[in-house]
DNA sequence: TCCATTGTTTCGAGACTCGAAGTATCGGGG
DNA sequence: CCCCGATACTTCGAGTCTCGAAACAATGGA
């Protein structure tokens, strides 16, 4: 069986990655961001408590030592602190710095704004995340 | 002026996107590739004229640098060779080799079985389809 | 106390990405 | 025909990203 349409999806869905990596270039790039640091700092809710290196790594799809890596980054450029779980203490969790709250808040707006998606209507947006809602991860 | 499914339909991407190269990690190592190089091969149509460095570049919205050490991956696994394109000496294109065929038609199968995706019915991917088309890059 | 398990880090290697600079070709103006 | 700016690509060097293997620290149960 063939399906035309999954695959221009799974295409369209590749592009859209793409390009929108493409146009937040330079505004990662003024607050010395890289696609990969400014995921972790997405997925890093500042009105949730800190997550833990573990909750990032399955948030990000990565493995531990990719996560330390990510971590530093982000701790060299000030925007998280490493602190230890006091309910285990071989946990650290990441806790956002204010600097870390303000550049996630300023480059969430700007992906907001310059994402192709920020084209569609309140009503199309409302039929893609139900769609999307159907495939999201079982948590 | 927040807009809640924005956001929420941007994360769904990025979780998609991220879930998927998961997904694929082990299909795709099997053939010693990566991510990167399956996004260049998946953007090689064999029904198509072999694409261009500089297309292909474009396809994948990243510069010439990259694309050369890219296509070098490439050619070093043996799945596509660089040709002169005849009416213009300074470009060269792509050509899949047999292998590079067999490859690509192995893992774009694999990628339609395993991804998320596949688990919508073929109204819901034809909405996303259409939706999808909205925001596509304008040729 | 011992020890298997879990959460994280270190290390080393390879892949990815980019800017700057270099090579080859093209195409138009003299 | 010869120049010369523009275009397509490659080379080089540096920094980022990703992973497996191994080390380390803390936990929790026997």
């Amino acid at each position: 069986m063939t399906r035309p349409d999954l695959t221009a999806v799974v295409a369209a869905t590749h592009d859209l990655w793409m390009r929108t990596n493409d146009l937040l270039g330079e505004s990662l790039a003024e607050h010395q961001m890289t696609p990969a640091t400014f995921q972790a700092l997405w997925v890093i809710d500042p009105d949730e408590p800190p997550p833990s290196m573990k909750l990032m790594a399955e948030r990000l799809y990565c493995n531990a030592p990719n996560l330390t890596f990510i971590s530093n980054q982000l701790v060299d450029r000030g925007l998280v602190e490493r602190a230890v779980d006091p309910d285990d203490r071989r946990s650290r969790v990441l806790v956002l710095t204010g600097k870390g709250r303000q550049v996630r808040d300023e480059l969430v707006s700007t992906v907001l704004e310059k994402t192709p998606l920020a084209a569609l209507s309140a009503s199309e947006l409302a039929q893609l995340a139900t769609l999307l809602g159907r495939v999201a991860r079982p948590d």
